[in-house]
DNA sequence: CGGTGCTATATTGTATACAAATGGCTGGGG
DNA sequence: CCCCAGCCATTTGTATACAATATAGCACCG
């Protein structure tokens, strides 16, 4: 979209994130925009997008405050994100064709470069993860579910859980997306389905684990 | 939310859905403005929501038309609606308490009385069916959830197609709740969800069956 | 005669001014 | 001392004017 709009977005997002507008806090469209050196306008475009994303909420008189993320939304997401994605890989598999099989391993090669040496190249892994998924998401020829998981899949939450990621399970997750691609290669749905869900569903536990020391938290009872 | 916003919102909605404004047609501001008697800022806003309902796309320059819904499309929603829906119904089987019940069971008896009648209330049928279902959709205490299936559930398309629906039809999806609650009594959410995917997916065909007369549509293929 | 580049025009993006509404604060009454 | 009411301040919603940008048509050059 255009300059001010995203200039908007993108600042406020980063300044949710970042923690420097803590949960609860209120976002007056004013202050923001002065904040972003914009006008109201972009900022409104920009609250709108944000709460569809479920990081601004806005009370019964339209105001808007940051909304606060339980452990147990973070949960939720995650398992909808799993049930969606696991939907998206059975069937790009059903759906899979050779060149698209060949971006794929192309990507994942990419990935292993990346957390080949001691010290991981963590930026390229995110870039090269988000190429993987994106690419079984557009296979999955479904522009719908694309939608949908556009609004789950929050980045800083995939940017933050890979930054506690030890290299073995940098590893994993590479090695995770070589059985997908065997999946991929057999066309067998159910089989990309069932590695895809468990794929992001270990991502929520490593997130968990990293952000609330509750190693034994139980994701589908918190859900 | 606000008067001429949700004005602007209602009014271009359905314009699009009576195709007085037809599958790729342009949708200037200025232009939509007028016919709504607001200004533009209004009608960007509306814009912007019908967009994240995929109503309306946009092209590369930014420029707004009404998306052309192929059949395709709509079976796409309705999978991934059943999916959703199928897992709310599950959540809230395994978190069903008696007084939510009771409220099911009233919503479905007002359901029964308004397609008793020889000429049965068909608004009244789909305002019960809308109240059943968003009952579901709290119980299942997934607010992710919510939000997801809020930009599935075309009004419009159930209104449509209720309308289509014979006295045995609406018969059979009422029965269809009952045992929905039969479910739900037993806290038994495997049940729940398979009752509520089949009650979506027919819906699908009964839709499918009434606007392209393709009585062996498959949707598991077209989708 | 076809292609390329420029210009005119239509359309969207942004800013600002103004209107409406909500919430809090203050002052008076019980 | 507490509570209620009305007013004021703050904030959001809407309109409009202006700026930026893309498209289409036309003219000119190859």
């Amino acid at each position: 979209m255009s300059r001010a709009s995203d200039r908007a977005y993108a600042g406020i997002r980063s300044m949710i994130l970042s923690g420097e507008l803590p949960a609860g806090a209120s976002l007056g469209e004013e202050a923001l925009a002065e904040r972003c050196g914009v006008s109201r306008t972009p900022v409104r475009d920009a609250l709108r997008r944000l709460e569809a994303e479920l990081l601004v909420k806005r009370n019964e008189a339209q105001r808007s405050f940051v909304a606060d993320w339980t452990l147990g939304d973070v949960a939720d997401a995650f398992e909808l994100r799993a049930m969606l994605e696991g939907h998206a890989a059975r069937r790009a598999a059903e759906r899979m064709d050779d060149a698209t099989l060949q971006r794929l391993r192309a990507c994942n090669q990419t990935i292993f470069e990346a957390i080949r040496p001691q010290q991981p190249d963590i930026t390229g892994f995110i870039e090269g993860n988000r190429g993987f998924h994106s690419i079984i998401l557009e296979a999955s020829g479904s522009r719908r579910l694309t939608s949908l998981l556009a609004t789950l899949i929050e980045q800083p939450v995939i940017w933050r859980t890979a930054h506690h990621y030890g290299r073995e399970a940098l590893r994993r997750s590479h090695s995770e997306h070589d059985e997908l691609l065997s999946a991929f290669t057999r066309r067998d749905g159910a089989w990309a389905e069932a590695v895809m869900t468990g794929h992001i569903r270990r991502a929520f536990h490593a997130y968990a684990d990293a952000h609330q020391g509750l190693a034994t938290f139980d994701m589908a009872r918190s859900a």
